[in-house]
DNA sequence: CTATGTGAATTTATTCACAGCA
DNA sequence: TGCTGTGAATAAATTCACATAG
């Protein structure tokens, strides 16, 4: 192996191969060859075997992958082999959902804190996690959390995003709809389920699009 | 403007620059430059007006962007200049997260219908929309529903994206942990929590995770 | 004979640099 | 002068093709 900057896009793929070779490890599936994964996963075998080979190569050739050793690899590739402590930021709709996400744990991830800013949540329990007050939000790292959800409203989010890296989190996964800023050595991932659903339509066809438009036509 | 395949990335950040450009048209903005709106989203000025150059370029040299007009554009670009009516499959906690979900309407996405197998759900109303069986799902098309939501359990995710591909949507936003198929004509975008907080870790620096590891180390 | 791993070729996307318009 | 729009240059990612290992 030479050296080789790896793609951005390889580490985005690593999770999903994850998923599916866990599910085939349930399956009782020991091996599979990057051809059968590729199926599985409507992807090329090609592009999976470049993916591996940035971090080694796992596979034996004549035979494939041995699914047990290749997520070991993965986890370790993606620092997935240590359990991450989580906060979540923000109890509403989208905060209840993912403290009752069920496949945080079977990542890794261990959300062993909430935080609210309204009275009547602060010190009830959620699954199991008593929520506190955002104000004790300082010191997560005392904790040993090192990532943070955040799903407070768009306009709480930046402040939110700042008290975070005080605190001393390195990553942060955001639901908020909004662009925040953080310094440089903090990740921050942002998902928007509205971004998403918007780029939908472009990719339908036009027949398709049901035809209550709005009379908004550009000149 | 000569002949450009517009890249897919392009298309993936013509909605945040929706997002960004709403914003400041709230806040009472008229007009503004790439590089404004650039600093507004820690992007670069070129990227911005190459990603329109693709669709045609809606600026004025010397001056900038009219917000309102450059709105529009990417709202016809994207197909969003139409109401999208849009069908929810699992009323569960996420589903239900995204049935609350404040910012679809603002995109043009109307949620009119909801399903789940549960009986005890069945019937209930949710945001003022009726939990219906999910056998009834077929014919969504006669209803204008175009672009349907899975949010059901990992099991039930392709079984249910085959129903709604019979039922005639072209669009579905995949909540699911799991990759569905479907035939070429349907475009699946797939949100999965898991993997995006999967590759958090990779980004951080190591000093920074917690040392709270499982005894799994690699030979 | 099968399936991996990887340089090289190709395709795709980003960045630059500047012509041309307001 | 200020800012857009876009060819050309560069960089990044994907795909190919095949040498090599089991």
């Amino acid at each position: 192996m030479r050296y080789h900057k790896t793609p951005d896009e390889s580490v985005r793929r690593l999770p999903t191969y994850l998923r599916a070779l866990r599910f085939l490890s349930q399956q009782g599936q020991e091996r599979i060859s990057s051809r059968k994964l590729a199926e599985h996963l409507s992807a090329n075998p090609w592009q999976i075997r470049k993916d591996f080979s940035y971090f080694g190569g796992f596979g034996t050739p004549g035979v494939g992958y041995d699914i047990k050793k290749l997520i070991k690899q993965i986890n370790k590739i993606l620092k997935l082999n240590a359990v991450h402590k989580v906060a979540l930021v923000g109890v509403g709709n989208l905060g209840s959902a993912v403290l009752a996400y069920p496949d945080f744990k079977a990542y890794g991830f261990d959300i062993i804190a909430a935080f609210d800013i309204d009275p009547k949540k602060i010190g009830r329990k959620v699954k199991n996690i008593k929520i506190e007050d955002i104000s004790k939000l300082r010191a997560l790292k005392k904790r040993d959390i090192d990532i943070a959800i955040i799903a407070v409203p768009r306009g709480a989010a930046q402040k939110t995003a700042g008290a975070l890296v005080k605190a001393g989190v390195s990553g942060i996964l955001n639901f908020s709809p909004c662009h925040i800023v953080v310094p440089r050595k903090v990740k921050v991932i942002t998902i928007d389920i509205a971004m998403d659903l918007a780029r939908l339509p472009y990719y339908m066809p036009a027949s398709s699009i049901a035809k209550s438009e709005k009379p908004k036509a550009i000149a």
